[in-house]
DNA sequence: CCGATAGTGCTAAATAATTAGCATGGTGCT
DNA sequence: AGCACCATGCTAATTATTTAGCACTATCGG
């Protein structure tokens, strides 16, 4: 399925609507980096949806656009991208990258440590 | 600096030059999935280097290109990018989530578990 | 030394993406 | 009902990306 290849503003917006679950024109064109004019945002929104990326729903009188391919999904496989591209395909690299960045709380730790300890224990 | 917005093809093949370290226009024509002409890669390659992304070192008669920002900085905003679209900003989601892929050894495991250990005492 | 090969720079054509504008239809308020 | 507002769909123009082609230079082997 979809290996289709997004542009740099069609990208940008799915981003978007990854980042907040769920958003209308408005609120993504709100969400833009010099946002374009409110047309062009919605006519980038109708190509995510001919593209098979998005879908909307009627919220009342307006649209409400969401990401077709669900969130976690769409997770790892910007994760592996990313593992790929920067880290040799070692989760591991990217995993203490993460850690080191110095951006996790000590509770935080702990918990990444307990999943740890199950992995392992599991993994045997 | 550098907030340019990369086209498609321009990621592409940065991306590639992250993979690979460093790469000839024909290496890089060659891990390219549908690959255009030759002189079409140069091209791009040549935009890159405009914008500051990569530059060449001539390697016999032959140019090789490399990435400008150092891997390692190129990591932690490719990173962080994903964390704030998939993870809601949560980097202990985005490693929770590595751990929990599968991908790691329980070597790699047990270095992670050290490395947390050592966040944790540095940490306070 | 000379031809063949493999690289480069540059330019211009073709294709794709991005944007704005206009026409239309529904909703709610007075 | 009639008006103002806000949304949508569509189309066409602008702008950016992507591509191929041609002219030139250096290197290598016979």
């Amino acid at each position: 399925m979809s290996a289709d290849p997004l542009s740099r503003r069609e990208r940008q917006l799915l981003d978007i609507l990854y980042a907040k679950g769920e958003a209308s024109a408005a609120d993504v064109q709100a969400a833009l980096p010099d946002p374009p004019g409110y047309s062009a945002v919605r006519a980038l929104l109708r190509i995510l949806e001919d593209k098979g990326h998005a879908r909307h729903e009627q919220r009342g009188t307006r649209y409400v656009y969401l990401p077709i391919v669900p969130r976690d999904r769409a997770r790892r496989s910007a994760l592996t991208r990313i593992v790929k591209t920067f880290f040799d395909g070692s989760a591991a690299q990217a995993a203490a990258t993460l850690v080191d960045s110095g951006s996790l709380s000590d509770d935080e730790l702990k918990r990444l440590q307990a999943l740890i300890e199950r992995a392992r224990k599991e993994g045997r």
